[in-house]
DNA sequence: GGCCTAGATTGATCCGAGTCAAATCGCGCG
DNA sequence: CGCGCGATTTGACTCGGATCAATCTAGGCC
């Protein structure tokens, strides 16, 4: 799941399954807490994302961390750089992933349309990585905030009484190493969002977005 | 060109030209200012550096403004996303350029090795832009500014003396944006290096690293 | 040469987010 | 049920980098 602004949401939905009608291999699981893969492995296979949510994350020699992305179901986790996986990978729940060789990215045998949809992922990802660019190096604290919850929300968002509920599989502290922030400013700005009634905490991992045209103006850098 | 951690340099150096035996297409020109494509534009050519430097840019509503990447020698630029360009792109100096078709990276029709090759500078740009990632993120000033040196002393530096010296074609505007900081923070960090004689300020758009070792613990981390 | 102007540098001040610390919450477990 | 511990929230304070403003510099041009 890579934060886009939310004013410019991909016409061709990235949730769309790619065609499995010629998928060699049965979807695997993966338990809440697992990795997948580490930075630095070999890559033998792509994953999509079929339901759970994964993390996958970056670590700088002094021990500061970022989250690279959440793998959310329909995203394509696990391109290759040189043949290596570049970051980590775990489950932040528990996941069904369907498995496609490498080669079917890179050399495309077997199955052009396959070739040609995780090809055309890729290349989304390229330009889902550079709207995340826009939030890391330009946006403030609540702008980054309000634009993670916008683009959960479009994601994965229930939708009920005008109201929309979200799920957050991951700790306040993956939230701050997504963004750029630290957990206690993470925290204080769901806080400030949540007095100015633009969302409700439900509970520490459930969050109803009650004002969404207000939340979507923070994320745009419209003054609160 | 994408700023990576420079402990970490990509083994086979982006900088080798892609095979150019079948290329059907002449090189291109593109004066100094002069835009090769804007945001938005449908896609219909991908375009290898071959001399100069090209600036990536998106804007944001409000005016802010990030640039995404510098293009220099050996770098390929302009992968669609859903076909169609999502960054600026113009010449900070007069750049020759080879240009393939959009068909020949996402086809692959005529040339398995060159489309190969742009496949594969796809997947090295994921994970360029994930090591720039962990510097919006999480690094200081003086980090960001340090990496970005060392990056373009191994990418573009030339050695005399047991000095590096590299030219620097854009304006500190564009540094501060690619660095996500302020003009006028570049300029006083680059003063701070200055002071400190880890650098030589030999005019504005050349910079002389005289310390190589202290300004690759600076990009690190390491405290001064 | 001398002016003009955009870009760069430097200075003073402010503020947002980080840091450090303490209190609180929530859940698993004996 | 009460305990213990990690995650979260809240508070007080600090500081790095932004902001606002004032030079300074170097080309470009007459």
């Amino acid at each position: 799941m890579y934060v886009t602004i939310p004013s410019e949401v991909t016409p061709q939905k990235s949730t769309n399954p790619i065609t499995d009608k010629t998928a060699q291999v049965c979807e695997t699981n993966l338990k809440t807490g697992a990795y997948l893969f580490y930075e630095g492995d070999p890559v033998e296979w792509l994953y999509q994302v079929k339901s759970g949510v994964l993390r996958l994350t970056r670590l700088l020699e002094n021990g500061r961390r970022q989250v690279i992305a959440f793998g959310y179901p329909g995203d394509i986790v696990g391109f290759p750089a040189n043949g290596l996986h570049h970051t980590d990978c775990d489950a932040l729940s528990g996941a069904r992933l369907q498995p496609y060789r490498r080669a079917t990215l890179e050399k495309g045998d077997g199955d052009p349309a396959l070739h040609q949809a995780l090809l055309q992922a890729a290349l989304r990802e390229i330009s889902a990585m550079q709207d995340h660019f826009m939030m890391l190096g330009r946006k403030s604290a609540i702008e980054k905030v309000a634009s993670f919850l916008c683009v959960l929300a479009e994601r994965v968002g229930q939708n009920a009484a005008g109201e929309t509920r979200i799920e957050l599989p991951m700790s306040r502290a993956d939230i701050a190493d997504f963004l750029g922030l630290t957990t206690e400013t993470v925290s204080r700005t769901l806080t400030q969002l949540r007095k100015s009634r633009i969302i409700e905490i439900d509970n520490i991992h459930t969050i109803v977005i009650c004002r969404q045209t207000a939340l979507l103006g923070l994320s745009l850098g419209d003054r609160d």
